[in-house]
DNA sequence: TGTACATCAGTGAACGCGCGTTCACTGATGTAC
DNA sequence: TGTACATCAGTGAACGCGCGTTCACTGATGTAC
């Protein structure tokens, strides 16, 4: 048997990270398969020793942001299950509209760096990210059942401001009205949460 | 002289709007020349007696939209300088987040349709963008401001959520869960109006 | 321990198609007389 | 009014490049003996 037995495994782990981070930096139809290989140290013909055809590949870096940027992002800020609360509710829309992750252009929430694209994407691609959706919806409304209200309402409209709010900034050539979009985002999505508690 | 003296410029406002509603549904680079030209009646070569290139029509596409299908837009609803209160702002965000213009691919607000291709367009089709959310947050503004309080940022977090609202529920491929974001979008949009005018 | 071998991840040249762009041309139009 | 002419919007074949995909191959690895 030639190599171990993960060593597969790793190659086409590194390739959908390596693709997820140029995806978002320049779009689906920017990249190419040459470029992606090439950032992961490998050459062209390999990459259909790891999937059948580029669409594949998008589906699974989608996908791979939930479980790992996302997972990473959750750690970082100490959120989990247990202690989703206003504050923790807080905090995550004001990480998503914070200028870091405006200017995180690696690092940046799919929905923001590829919106039409994904909205023209395969199904699976879209499944991809209705799921990443679905899990951000989730930790919002939890946070906010604390209280009484309409927390599914207002967890989809805070998400709703937090992407529209961010993909506009990135939008605007005017870096000082994009920094305004954003800030007023920020406010607006700050004081939503903290009149849910009164 | 060959042929009338408006005839070239009606040619070239025909390709203009073809090419606006065929970006807006299938997306800057999945539209060829090729379907551009004979949508509008024409053959490719003929192109390039109106645009150095394809880029520039791009651009002049996004541009149109603020004019054209935009001035229409504000006609139907019956919004002009002189008339911006709450209730024409309430009209504005509902009508933006209303399931018509979330199915009206063709005559959809470009933010809504080409986010994040606009986000990597030239600096001239980005430009053309930021004057139609300049005039879009405009409207928005004067008309809070018959009443005290933070117009401006009311006016930008209301263009962020409609943007997102539509953009997010036109990625999701379960419409109900769609149409569940653009109708909380749209809740929202509303109270936020109300409460401005208490 | 050392050597022959089988496997298959990775290589890189080549293919082929699509599409933006070019270019020599055509023919419809309005003008001059 | 009718005819010759100049203009240039529009035509469509051809070009060329980029990129996704294929394929015959190579060589690093782990196993068998």
């Amino acid at each position: 048997m030639p190599y171990s037995s993960e060593h597969k495994e790793k190659t086409k782990t590194k390739i959908v990270e390596v693709a997820r981070v140029l995806f978002n930096k320049h779009g689906f139809h920017e990249v190419t398969i040459d470029m992606i290989m090439a950032e992961a140290g490998l050459t062209r013909g390999g990459f259909y020793n790891h999937f059948p055809n580029k669409e594949a590949l998008y589906s699974a870096a989608v996908a791979s942001f939930l479980n790992g940027r996302g997972a990473q992002w959750r750690r970082e800020a100490g959120i989990n299950e247990s202690n989703l609360d206003l504050t923790a509710v807080a905090q995550m829309v004001q990480s998503y509209l914070s200028a870091d992750h405006l200017g995180d252009l690696e690092g940046q929430c799919p929905m923001v760096a590829l919106p039409s694209d994904i909205a023209r994407a395969s199904p699976s691609v879209k499944q991809s990210f209705q799921e990443l959706l679905e899990a951000m919806v989730w930790l919002l409304e939890t946070g906010l059942k604390e209280r009484e209200g309409a927390s599914r309402q207002k967890a989809l409209s805070l998400a709703a401001l937090c992407v529209g709010g961010m993909t506009l900034a990135r939008t605007l050539p005017d870096s000082s009205l994009a920094e305004e979009v954003r800030s007023a985002a920020f406010q607006t999505a700050t004081s939503m949460v903290v009149s849910h508690s009164t």
